[in-house]
DNA sequence: CACTAAATGAAAACGATTTTCATTTTCAAA
DNA sequence: TTTGAAAATGAAAATCGTTTTCATTTAGTG
């Protein structure tokens, strides 16, 4: 962390803080799917003087500069994870909730060999893109609508 | 729609009732990625005595029978997609925001031969599997928690 | 027709997210 | 080191999609 994000968010403008030096360590410190509640409880137990807005802004933050993206599995929770630039999967049981995190191999040997390697057993899944379409990469700059870019 | 559903919702205990005929009719009518506020809008062209309550109701019914499943792009909004039991992607253009469905099998020539076909450059993608665990398959009965389930 | 359970509509409650605002802090420049 | 503008913070309130409550109406069985 420390030094490098410092300067690599000072050139997009932002300036470094304790609370957010606290806050995005922490973040780099936890697993994936990670909600704001849990990184707020994190958070305070170094420092319980942040607040949550400042959590949740540093969270947005982290996705805008392309470190993390926004995860929903559907609970109504919105989770972060770090952009790995290791395209996977998740598992999420439909009983108990739990999720686990596959790689697309993994993936392809859990849909084609059912039940298997993992003991899943798979009852639907969504597969979503993120990108630019044909038409926006022709029209170009419009991009500034809502700052966050996924990465990839 | 019309005698088939009702006769199938008979035998789950539900009634049928000139509001639900009208929601499940509309909301079939409709393309996917349909949402609570777009399925009263169009509910409440034909008749603008329906409740909000009444259109969000039905809509989790119909995910409950199994004939749709939540979709969440991360924009906040749940929307809904009939279960159509052939798997399929969605493109989320990060610029203008529209949803384009493709099958399995152009999402796998996307990722390959980008922007080949479809002209849309890829940055990042998930892939969700709903399912059961092999803990939970093991465990066997706590199945009644939420009520619904995803169909697939 | 009569009865019971389900369904409805309006409004309120809920809860995660987002914004507001007064104050504090960072950091580049003087 | 001091200064000033822009950014960040914390607390509280606002927002907004979702869900529940409750009094009333309706569907479907007998």
């Amino acid at each position: 962390m420390g030094i490098f994000v410092k300067e690599f968010l000072k050139t997009k403008g932002f300036k470094m803080t304790p609370q957010r030096e606290l806050i995005f360590r922490s973040f780099f410190e936890m697993g994936e799917h990670v909600s704001v509640d849990e990184l707020y409880d994190k958070v305070r137990q170094e420092d319980s003087s942040v607040g949550y807005a400042t959590v949740w802004r540093n969270l947005k933050l982290i996705c805008k500069v392309g470190l993390a993206e926004e995860v929903n599995i559907g609970d109504g929770i919105t989770r972060y994870d770090r952009v790995t630039r290791v395209p996977h999967g998740h598992l999420f049981c439909t009983s108990c909730k739990t999720v686990t995190e596959i790689t697309v191999e993994q993936l392809v040997g859990l849909l084609s060999q059912t039940a298997k390697t993992r003991g899943f057993v798979p009852e639907s899944f969504k597969i979503e893109v993120q990108g630019v379409c044909k038409e926006c990469r022709g029209a170009a700059g419009e991009k500034d609508k809502s700052g966050a870019s996924a990465g990839g």
